[in-house]
DNA sequence: TCTCTGATGTTGCATATACAACTATGCACG
DNA sequence: CGTGCATAGTTGTATATGCAACATCAGAGA
């Protein structure tokens, strides 16, 4: 963090700004983020709705507890998150009898993913360049492994 | 992102599923965030929280708008996020004349943080720990850039 | 079969995040 | 001096995020 024009009071506080894995990746987490939701922008869409939409189109008719496992989020934040969704009418519910609800990417969803894909492509490009190949590859490597892990446990 | 047992139907969605970076840095975010978040927890502190205490105590009295550059924050989450910690008793507003409001570190907010200190440290090893030193240190290198050329401009 | 436990999904609450619009202020330039 | 423009900060709105509590359902055992 920049270093402040006065010196040091404060050993925790001057230690954990120094050092946090968590300020550093939660910094570079939203300027990343703002570059997409920039290029989406035209389409209506957020980064995060980007995400939703074509891990579901990529693994079918997921149901949301198998997402919120690959996504690593929380089973409320996916309820909502689909919500959302489903109220622009981008994915649908699969009716079948029990508890489950798997979710299906709709036409219009089909089509708004293949609208965005340029606008994606460019923030992909600034993406890559703000962050580097090194923090990019590491970034991808450590979360692939994630998703290796959880292939095997369930 | 994991396989999906049927056979590719959308190339658009496939390529973002198997490359986007902000769908990794974004998992990636969530789920060390939540290391933290779990071991504040104790405390009735959230990871952002923290951050957000010990920039300012870094900082010395830094304004709300130096702290958005820094942290990449627009303006107006800053200032919900900062309300929060005023409310808390943590930070107070130096009261000069003008429009800006820098803001300072309580005594109650000095000693949360050493409060919290040492599970910040046990989640900060964890996290490396996750992420591996490579994704570790080259996040931290891209947001240190991010860092010296906002001191460079400024 | 019946029960108990664990997994699934929703809702209430609080915080986190950012855009747009607005107000207020400071400064540069005529 | 003005005056206009950029910066700073707040508020309204919408989405994102997760914990706790709840309801439901599926499967494992007795």
């Amino acid at each position: 963090m920049p270093k402040p024009q006065r010196q040091t009071q404060h050993f925790a506080a001057d230690t954990i700004a120094g050092e946090c894995v968590a300020v550093r990746l939660r910094v570079l987490n939203r300027a990343v983020s703002a570059l997409y939701d920039d290029a989406l922008r035209p389409h209506g869409l957020r980064v995060g709705q980007l995400n939703l939409l074509v891990a579901i189109a990529h693994l079918g008719e997921p149901s949301p507890a198998q997402l919120c496992r690959v996504l690593r989020m929380d089973k409320s934040t996916l309820s909502r998150d689909t919500e959302i969704l489903r109220r622009h009418g981008w994915i649908d519910l699969v009716e079948i009898p029990g508890r489950t609800r798997p979710l299906k990417i709709t036409k219009a969803g089909h089509a708004l993913i293949d609208r965005a894909a340029p606008a994606w492509r460019q923030a992909q490009s600034k993406a890559r360049a703000l962050m580097g190949i090194d923090a990019a590859t590491s970034v991808a490597a450590v979360v692939e492994a994630l998703w290796a892990a959880e292939s095997q446990s369930s």
